[in-house]
RNA sequence: GGGAUCUUAGCUCAGCUGGGAGAGCAUCUGCCUUACAAGCAGAGGGUCACAGGUUCGAGCCCUGUAGGUCCCACCA
């Protein structure tokens, strides 16, 4: 039987090995399996756009430290992949390689454009997927779904029609945020405000009798084009007189009303607003109030319309250049300010958006988002961290309806057709619509849907709705979405509302929101700041388990985290660790496997550790599922390197190199167990060097991943061996730290004499001596109830129960010695007075929980006897 | 303007229901002890932002202040 390791970690070559095999032997897949419970995620769907990031490295991390945890825990596990067809960003990049080739969308016509994007859907979502699969993601692959497959669009083409039936999809002129670089309207959740430096115009409009002018600011004077009115505050004395009057509009000489509306502040700058209806989503809602005339002064491109001859096909801001000086000649320029302030810009190009009245798709949001908010407040969807709610809460609350037609080809097109003859509409499912009137072939709308339509829908598309599935039945609700706290207006909220309406239940139990990884100095990783570090570089250089590791280590939900190599490294070299403890535990077993051990042939320091591996098994389960996963790799880190490694396995060696001891075997079996332990809680983290040697110890083919999740088991666990051997603990912790304050080299071995007057705690250091021995570099060790026979100018440690002496004759420095002693008795009257500060405490005594005070007066206790030795021991070497 | 969140060791961050302040890295001192120098054994280092309050007891709960970050918001 070859169990053999190499003598480090190479996780290159064992990674795409392992991977294969789970995929080969299906261990991903998940069919319906009504013996069992469902535990179910859908993969936030990332972008065709480019490649994985950080941000996806840690989101499938957390995914797949979840689902590995429930598919090990026996619970039927599906794990949905996919990618998502981004039509604004993607539309963009294939129009930017075109642009670099010299062609144009409207040169090849939109089937040919379909072509490209779906070849480019091919290449980028191969190399996601490629990537997901490098970081270990155990998703079912026989479902991977594209928000643009067939049953995305026929789930689409359902709601679509659904929603368009019961009134809650309309069609109509509204103002819109336009893009002039992307030419699309975008959604309100789709533009990102930027704090810009501006300017003020100060602007004086003549009134038409003659009579005088009136001041107003603004900041975009080239809008003056299109101005229908003036509003100023009704309860304004200043203006009272002049509401109803009517001015002369300068440069363009048209005649506008003075109005009266509330929408105007009274307290800022003179009071009184230009109203441009065509190009402010304010000023239109005062048109509609006031019924006044839109006058669209723009492009698509965001260019000044023909109707201007003097700035037709000027772009926006040479218009409004020449606007300001054609206003100052006109002597309708009072004064330039300086101003700061929010501008809306595109959140995939970073263009000012220009609102825009257009006629567009909505959906009407208020019925929709009414239920969507009462589901989360009666728990039925819970937020992890929990306050994320109010943020959902807060966005829900004042939501209005969303723009969702999209003036691009890359999409899911509307399912609306027309009549080009008699201007009917028809919204339909089936692939073409004849006019229900005069029966011509009619005409689908060119539009296509806002990208987080489809996305939307995903928790239930991806099961197969609208057709009743197995699946679907089964599987949904969800159980845990995880994503990014960016994403919650976006998608998680949409995802709620529409879950709700179609399938009439939420779509996911919880949502485990993480944060952002950032470069080291607190910056987000972006394109153009160039710090972004490729997830695959780091995988190639320390493996996979190592970046998952780093991803979910010392971060707490929802907080963003910085990237650091020097982590990735002290993962890595956790791994090592790992890997080399394994290595040494294989070195050591036996040709024929271990049998199992009777508990009575268990030794102290072997109990010790079960119960250790016990309680970790417990806890790393509880913080599981209250989502604390970076918590329980803390555990998990700290007993495998601290308890396991450096103190269970030092212990055990001396049994191990001794074919005479007659524990050996139980030492083994401890090792092969707890190291099985330690894997197995380990896998959902590591999953790769876990299984590499979780195989080779079991000589087994059969995968780590699904043998069965560890449990907390009362016969496993052992109070009074744990506490007998973290009292020798104690004792070698106090011997090494004296022999380090001298500068004992650990091959210089001492002759040790633990003396205590109690039987327990003498029969504890017998059966705990072979590892004592090891531990504290001792040549031998002497057991006794007093200082007889030892040398007097020891060197002494103290411990609570008992005192240990080492005699080191040539190497005592008593100055050095007392100095240490007296160091400790500090040490010892701080504590005592703290808990005689509590004991004396009447009101602690009277209103603390009981245990709580029998815990301070053990520790009272335990500390005065360590007291009394500490001033013995002094007493003797000052005498 | 509203809201969220953060402020803990030199750096980056944990700290689960309130009960003696932790980790990694960095620093210092010893060790090539036959699994691991990607290692082992030790050490130093913190008024838990500040001020109040609740409590027997506060890093943790409440109020306020200061500073940082983020989100939302129509003030032209």
């Amino acid at each position: 039987m070859a169990k053999e390791l190499e003598k480090n970690y190479n996780p290159a070559e064992i990674e795409q090995k392992l991977y294969d095999k789970w995929i080969n032997k299906k261990y991903f897949h998940a069919e319906v399996d009504r013996s069992k419970k469902p535990f179910t995620i859908v993969m936030p769907p990332p972008n065709i756009t480019g490649q994985l990031h950080m941000g996806h490295a840690l989101d499938n991390t957390l995914q797949d430290i979840l689902v590995r945890y429930k598919r090990m825990q026996g619970f039927d596990t599906l794990w949905v992949p996919g990618t998502d067809h981004a039509s604004i960003a993607t539309e963009a990049k294939i129009v930017e390689k075109m642009r670099e080739e010299g062609i144009t969308k409207e040169e090849i016509g939109r089937e040919k454009f379909l072509d490209r994007a779906w070849e480019w859907k091919k290449q980028y979502g191969g190399r996601i997927v490629a990537q997901l699969k490098k970081i270990g993601s155990s998703c079912d692959w026989d479902r991977e779904r594209f928000t643009m497959d067939e049953g995305c669009n026929k789930a689409v083409k359902e709601v679509f029609v659904n929603l368009y039936n019961k009134g809650l999809i309309y069609r109509g002129e509204r103002i819109i945020n336009w893009c002039p670089k992307c030419l699309t309207s975008i959604s309100d959740a789709e533009v990102e405000y930027e704090d810009q430096a501006g300017h003020f115009w100060h602007l004086r409009y003549p009134l038409k009798d003659g009579s005088g002018y009136i001041n107003l600011a603004t900041t975009r004077p080239e809008t003056l084009l299109g101005d229908t009115a003036v509003a100023v505050n009704p309860n304004d004395e200043r203006y009272k007189d002049l509401v109803g009057k009517t001015l002369i509009l300068p440069i363009v000489h048209r005649e506008i009303p003075i109005i009266a509306d509330d929408y105007v502040a009274m307290d800022f700058g003179t009071g009184v607003v230009k109203i441009t209806p065509a190009h402010d989503p304010n000023d239109f809602e005062v048109g509609l109030r006031h019924n006044l005339e839109v006058i669209n002064v723009m492009t698509d491109d965001a260019k000044i319309v023909d109707d201007y001859p003097k700035y037709a096909g000027m772009d926006r801001y040479e218009a409004r250049k020449a606007i300001v000086a054609d206003l100052e000649t006109e002597g309708a320029l009072v004064k330039i300010e300086d101003y700061n302030h929010n501008v809306g810009t595109c959140y995939r190009c970073h263009t000012t958006v220009e609102p825009r009245v257009s006629k567009q798709w909505f959906v009407k949001m208020k019925p929709l988002a009414e239920p969507a908010i009462k589901a989360v407040r009666e728990g039925k969807t819970k937020f992890v961290p929990e306050h994320f709610d109010k943020t959902y809460f807060h966005w829900m609350e004042g939501i209005r309806d969303w723009c969702i037609s999209r003036q691009l080809w890359w999409g899911h097109q509307i399912p609306a057709f027309y009549c080009d003859d008699c201007g009917e509409m028809v919204v339909t499912k089936e692939k073409e619509a004849v006019c229900p009137k005069c029966g011509k072939k009619m005409r689908q709308d060119p539009d296509t849907l806002d990208t987080w339509f489809s996305s939307a829908l995903w928790p239930f598309s991806t099961l197969g709705w609208p057709d009743k599935t197995e699946e679907l039945d089964y599987f949904y609700p969800t159980t845990t979405l995880v994503t990014g706290y960016d994403i919650i207006f976006f998608w998680v909220s949409r995802m709620i509302f529409s879950g709700l309406e179609h399938v009439g239940e939420v779509p996911f139990d919880t949502v485990l929101i993480h944060g952002l990884v950032r470069d080291s100095q607190g910056r987000k990783m972006s394109k153009s700041l160039g710090n972004g570090i490729d997830p695959l570089e780091v995988i190639d250089k320390y493996g996979a388990d190592a970046l998952r590791f780093t991803l979910i280590t010392g971060n707490a939900p929802g907080n963003d985290m910085r990237f650091y190599w020097e982590k990735v490294e002290a993962s890595r070299n956790f791994a090592n660790k790992v890997w080399n403890a394994s290595r040494f535990i294989m070195m050591n077993m036996p040709e024929d496997d271990i049998e199992n051990v009777d508990v009575s042939e268990l030794t102290d320091a072997d109990k010790w550790i079960l119960s250790k591996a016990n309680t970790l098994a417990k806890d790393v389960t509880e913080n599981l599922d209250k989502y604390e996963i970076g918590v329980a790799a803390a555990k998990l880190y700290d007993f495998i390197w601290e308890e396991f490694c450096d103190w269970y396995i030092e212990m055990v060696k001396p049994r191990l190199y001794n074919d005479e001891d007659t524990t050996k075997k139980a030492a083994l079996y401890t090792l092969k167990e707890v190291l099985t332990v330690s894997l197995k809680l380990l896998h959902p983290y590591m999953p790769f060097v876990t299984e590499e040697i979780f195989c080779t110890l079991q000589n087994k083919e059969e995968s780590i991943m699904i043998s069965k999740w560890p449990e907390y088991t009362e016969d496993r666990h052992f109070a009074a061996e744990e506490e007998a051997v973290e009292t020798i603990k104690e004792a070698v912790r106090s011997i090494r730290n004296a022999r380090a304050g001298m500068n004992v080299p650990p091959s210089r071995k001492a002759k040790v004499y633990v003396v205590s007057d109690s039987d327990k705690i003498r029969a504890i250091f017998e059966n705990g001596n072979i590892f004592f021995a090891t531990l504290s570099c001792a040549s031998d060790v002497k057991i006794q109830a007093d200082k007889s026979g030892i040398e007097e100018d020891a060197v002494s440690a103290v411990i609570p129960g008992a005192t240990i002496y080492m005699p080191f004759a040539e190497l005592v420095d008593i100055d050095k010695e007392i100095e240490r002693l007296k160091k400790e008795e500090e040490r010892l009257n701080k504590e005592l007075a703290r808990v005689n500060g509590m004991l004396s405490n009447e009101k602690f005594i009277s209103k603390a929980p009981e245990a709580k005070i029998n815990e301070e007066k053990e520790k009272k206790a335990k500390y005065e006897t360590m007291m009394e030795q500490v001033k013995a021991q002094l007493a003797h070497l000052q005498k």
